[in-house]
DNA sequence: TTTCACTTTAGAATTATTATAAACTAGAAT
DNA sequence: ATTCTAGTTTATAATAATTCTAAAGTGAAA
């Protein structure tokens, strides 16, 4: 993804294109394979790049604006920490706990035959499966 | 479940039934159907009946402890807090976002035909699914 | 270039949970 | 029954992730 797409991409979302946006979007997408991280990892990632300066709470509010846009999604994991997926498709994970790793598992490789249907007056808004890992 | 079935649940978990935790199993264990709650929703259910006076300390050790024998489930959902739940046997999830609230879902209920082989090295442990819920 | 709404920032505030250390207690030993 | 002790409870402090705040900074429209 080139600087140009990335100033799009921010711009067509309606976010200013900050250096800071523009250096965490760089980092985010500019990539072949989907990436999970939690905020604090990324944090520690991105410090090793020092190309400009980030308060925690820019990346808090850059992830946030990112994920309302629709560019990441967000994973709850059992524990504390949030992840964030690159994949914005939708799909599975795997979990492993030993390693508080998150792997993605494509929609095609679970196929569901039979689910129940929803509370009266709900709908299903969507089916996340979680796989978790020992070993 | 009478008075002495909670004694005798709490002895044969090792656990000494002090005033606190007979109280508290009797309120999650004494009951038909199944039963979600975090820790503070159980703390302000308890608090109304004011029988025994319980530090904040004291339901997260107590439920801790049962968890650890196996009487509670513990569920981790979207958001901050943890959910328990007395269904200790495996089953699945609705989540209503609206009303941040749990609805269990028999095993039976859902049937996976497919699902991916995990990375190697690994075994699957368990599998849950989580419907999340709209309007 | 000026202006201003949107951003970033450092630090404080909040929230859920865990740790601590002193006071308490169930039940075994005397 | 009384004493003893390891297991518990308690109030409070500590921790950790996240959100809030208010001041300073900055794209980009005019």
């Amino acid at each position: 993804m080139k600087h140009k797409d990335i100033l799009n991409k921010l711009r067509t979302s309606g976010l200013r294109p900050t250096k800071q946006r523009v250096e965490i979007a760089k980092f985010l997408f500019d990539r072949e394979k989907t990436f999970h991280f939690t905020v604090e990892s990324l944090n520690k990632l991105l410090l090793k790049k020092i190309t400009t300066k980030f308060a925690l709470a820019t990346i808090y509010n850059t992830i946030h604006a990112f994920k309302k846009a629709g560019h990441l999604n967000k994973v709850e994991v059992r524990g504390k920490r949030s992840y964030f997926d690159t994949n914005i498709t939708n799909h599975h994970h795997f979990y492993d706990s030993d390693t508080s790793e998150l792997i993605d598992i494509d929609v095609k490789d679970v196929i569901i035959q039979k689910l129940p249907k929803a509370p009266n007056g709900k709908k299903i808004k969507n089916v996340e499966v979680f796989i978790n890992l020992k070993n």
